[in-house]
DNA sequence: TTGTTATGTAAATGTGCATTCACATCGGAG
DNA sequence: CTCCGATGTGAATGCACATTTACATAACAA
């Protein structure tokens, strides 16, 4: 009646389903039920893969913050000058976040911080580890006078983030009522200039725009 | 045994006890039960009151966009330069969710907006009037000179507010273990020199920070 | 083949929670 | 003072959900 499979494939289904219930009907509707119906198999037949929806969400903590921080950490050790290793980053990023649209619900929900102390501990870590990252690109950028020179690396990657999840969860609150990728690359835009020197500046303020 | 109250009293006890709840155990916590215990009522009072627990989700929404929209509103209306304008929100916003820790939660959580169509438009309307509000004050402070030139406002304000809600989030998510305020001001100070021109650049990049 | 283990399921179990019910009692209008 | 509507409560009620139980059966080694 049933095909059995090894619990490693199921695992990897388990999570997967977990990962597209949570993009359409949000954390709130990942029951075990719902998990179970998506990838084709019992309720009880989860518990044969995992302890406990506890360890369900601790799996899909880790895949997710695998594919961000792994990403950007592989772009950070890239030969390219820091803007273009700080717009890959963006770039993956949001288009992570397209193709699964629970991630930023997830990332913040209650159910990954409140019961599990190690769980929220490992995401908090991680997200501090981002932080340093995209930090230490920025540093990179000031250093070698491609940034301006009184950017500060650390709240500079705050604010950069802070750009990127706002923007998901808007999206994800919205029910995706606007593109993404058009937003997103009106905010990379204006961003990338806030890195660098005004470009009227350098001509100390002349002839920039006289009327307006 | 009780004392009874005007509903219209007993509304505000509930709204209260609310977002004392929401602080302190997380949207998830907000239980009928916790909110009863809390007003010092018995649960089946709270439907004296209100229809149901969207009803009260409905109301904690209207207070804490009124407590945030209201502030923004009243600055912007201020005789002040914009960047002093920018920071008086900031500030505001900064000690709202420093006095209401449920505050970030709660704006973004499934509850409020999986559940109620309406209750989610207006908080996603609310949203879009906060950006614009600060997007308005931006085009000032550019058309003026203050401002850098290039600066989009719209984008700019909603990097602006997701530098807020990012460190809001994360302030809540680690249990409060850094200093709001603290951080706060360091990101500002930083976010303030990205609105303006670099010193550097107004004297052509020369003599700088020449050791570093 | 045979026995063992991993994998599978339907049905029960128990819990937490929103909401309703049936029955008080406070407080003001007359 | 006397009602009556507004306010108050303990005890159901019912549902959604995580988890367990008891019982199959596929897969595979020997």
């Amino acid at each position: 009646m049933q095909t059995k499979k090894r619990t490693s494939v199921r695992k990897e289904e388990i999570v997967a389903a977990a990962l597209q219930i949570v993009g359409e009907r949000g954390v709130r509707g990942l029951t075990i039920a719902a998990i179970a119906s998506r990838a084709e198999m019992s309720d009880a037949n989860i518990y044969r893969h995992f302890k406990g929806k506890r360890e369900i969400l601790a799996a899909l903590g880790d895949f997710v913050g695998e594919a961000v921080m792994g990403k950007a950490v592989r772009v950070a050790a890239r030969r390219i000058d820091p803007l273009a290793k700080l717009a890959a980053i963006f770039r993956s990023h949001t288009a992570l976040v397209a193709a699964t649209p629970g991630l930023p619900r997830f990332i913040f929900s209650e159910e990954l911080h409140h019961g599990d102390r190690q769980l929220a501990a490992s995401v908090a870590g991680r997200m501090g580890h981002y932080v340093e990252t995209l930090g230490g690109i920025i540093a990179e950028g000031v250093g070698s006078g491609l940034f301006r020179r009184d950017l500060s690396p650390r709240e500079t990657a705050i604010t950069m983030l802070g750009m990127i999840q706002f923007t998901a969860l808007r999206w994800s609150i919205s029910q995706r009522s606007f593109s993404l990728e058009r937003e997103a690359a009106r905010l990379w835009e204006n961003f990338e200039k806030l890195l660098l020197e005004s470009a009227a500046a350098g001509r100390a303020g002349e002839k920039t725009m006289e009327g307006a």
